[in-house]
DNA sequence: TTGAAAGCGATACCAA
DNA sequence: TTGGTATCGCTTTCAA
């Protein structure tokens, strides 16, 4: 290893072209691949880089480009299987693109959201990608000044902001219900969070009545798990605070897996039987529906596939193909023991 | 709004500066709040740049300043409650103090976290977090030409690269396997990820043989649930593949809690009854061990604390303190139902 | 195939 | 309390 004259100081392509004898110019090509490079020219470059431990200034190159080379994405809370799932998916398609996403948490709040999205974009992001199709004034001024691609995921927005790619929640809720109406149940509970803060959760709760309605089945009752994001722990206490009385429902339609989850094993503690008793439903299709015994009636989502999608869409626009986009991933009823 | 002379140029503070007939200099000491600006200078200037629709340039400062602004933090998987509550509480802790953290995934390869390595540090972080204690050669290069802090994260390394935050998941296990001895159980089999790629689960391995030869016990039996990570259905599918004979132990030590909740409800589906012809025991105090009926038995750690603790070394060493830190967080065993 | 000059937007430093 | 000048490391552009 050659120690540099100054040891404080970074090594930069000026240090390098210096050692072997080339401009910078030419550095700056032949460490980006640049094929009129003479190939031992480039050769050179490459090893005297390396044994200069030199490492490339990301920060100086999005200064003079104007590009940051980020994407930016805000999720709810990143303590969530499907959340996680869809952050997966885009990084996975992104790997190799030369972007790195740029990750921020919302708690399930809108004036978070805004606070998370002005310091984004302070970073000059290439894109933006939303979680959840609710936004402050603020929020939707801040991305209009911006000028920059926008999508929001999870949701299908009735006023997009630029693309989309994401489901219905409230019709995911429709086949849920048909199937508890088809076992004969009638008198149906939701379990969710109370404010408005969880604006899926609420679409689901919409879905949940607006079908039984249509069905006939008498008013669904609403019963509330406390704030976003609600927990194993918060479905299970909200049962367990009920009492045995919870079954004076036929069913119980709980607003995600995980409250499900609660919710059934707190019904265990009570001695009651799922789903002779009591039937129960989730949404998300989550591991521990599919490990639980019994294994928990619910609803897939593609969380994987919304980031696979989101990064296509990325690829369009960064290719100039700027047209409005809304891709439906759809969602699946999944039949479990539960119902 | 004002319309800008070249409406895809962006707005700086050169224009704001015109606009006020003021030098740029004024402008970027009135945009950070600095004393010695007028405050009535300070007023008109915040005035014109929210009128001008300015947005500051972090990318810009981070060039000038050589200080970007961001600390990298590498986890193995985001989709894992625990590792989520770290990274919630380092961003909690470092809300608001101008720090943003640029999140990687190593998806528990140590080839892919000196991949992600190279990768961070052109964004010149000015800290770096690993979770972690092992890595490649190459990394350990990379991180000593970088220059900057090292914090290691959920390990107690025996030679660290700078500061360590974490627990020995070595020790964690002796607990556990104490108290399954005193309640007579001799036959241990643990249950874990199959190749060296989840070095914390192997420490956890590692230490239930230790302690089981300690306490005098026959040799543990190993079972092998794939490659990390491990999830409920590794663990569910491990148990189900051996099938009753499973009860041939007497309890069964998992690298975790989401396979412990995978092998009890495998046991359920084969009429085993747990604790009775088979202890279970995990690790992580996940939600699903604390709401299963059973109560898993598990060890808890101190994932929250970890990401705060973290901070606090960050603090400290950008206040100038540079001394190495190491400090063990520890966990705390908590008995269940299912042992 | 290689190089020289200019400039991205902010701020450190020195002056007034 | 305010301003002028130089500069961070790289790449665009034009020239050789």
């Amino acid at each position: 290893m050659t120690t540099n004259p100054d040891s404080t100081r970074r090594v930069t392509m000026r240090d390098v072209a210096r050692a072997v004898d080339m401009s910078p110019m030419t550095v700056s090509r032949a460490l980006r691949g640049d094929e009129t490079v003479n190939p031992k020219t480039r050769a050179t470059i490459r090893d005297k880089a390396a044994e200069l431990g030199y490492v490339y200034d990301t920060t100086a190159q999005a200064f003079r480009t104007q590009k940051s080379g980020f994407v930016a994405v805000t999720l709810p809370s990143i303590n969530n299987a499907n959340f996680a799932e869809t952050f997966r998916g885009l990084t996975d398609a992104l790997a190799g693109s030369g972007l790195q996403l740029l990750l921020g948490s919302t708690g399930y709040s809108v004036e978070k959201e805004e606070q998370l999205v002005g310091q984004l974009l302070t970073r000059n992001p290439e894109a933006l990608i939303l979680t959840g199709g609710h936004h402050t004034d603020e929020t939707r001024k801040l991305l209009g000044a911006a000028r920059i691609p926008v999508i929001e995921i999870w949701d299908l927005p009735d006023a997009p902001l630029g693309h989309v790619v994401g489901f219905s929640n409230a019709d995911a809720m429709a086949d849920t219900v048909a199937h508890l109406a088809s076992k004969g149940h009638r008198k149906l509970a939701f379990l969710g969070a109370s404010a408005v803060s969880d604006w899926r959760g609420a679409a689901r709760r919409d879905g949940v009545i607006a079908a039984a309605a249509k069905l006939g089945l008498p008013p669904v009752t609403m019963i509330d798990a406390g704030q976003a994001p609600v927990s194993m722990r918060d479905g299970a206490q909200a049962v367990a605070a009920i009492g045995p009385s919870i079954a004076d429902f036929d069913a119980l339609v709980c607003v995600s897996d995980p409250v499900a989850f609660g919710a059934l094993n707190a019904c265990r503690r009570l001695g009651l039987d799922v789903p002779g008793d009591l039937a129960i439903t989730g949404f998300g299709q989550f591991d521990v529906a599919m490990v639980s015994h019994p294994r928990i009636t619910t609803v897939a989502v593609h969380a994987n596939e919304i980031g696979a999608r989101a990064a296509d869409v990325l690829r369009d626009v960064f290719a100039g193909n700027n047209a409005p986009q809304v891709i439906d991933v759809g969602s699946e009823f999944q039949p479990g023991e539960t119902s």
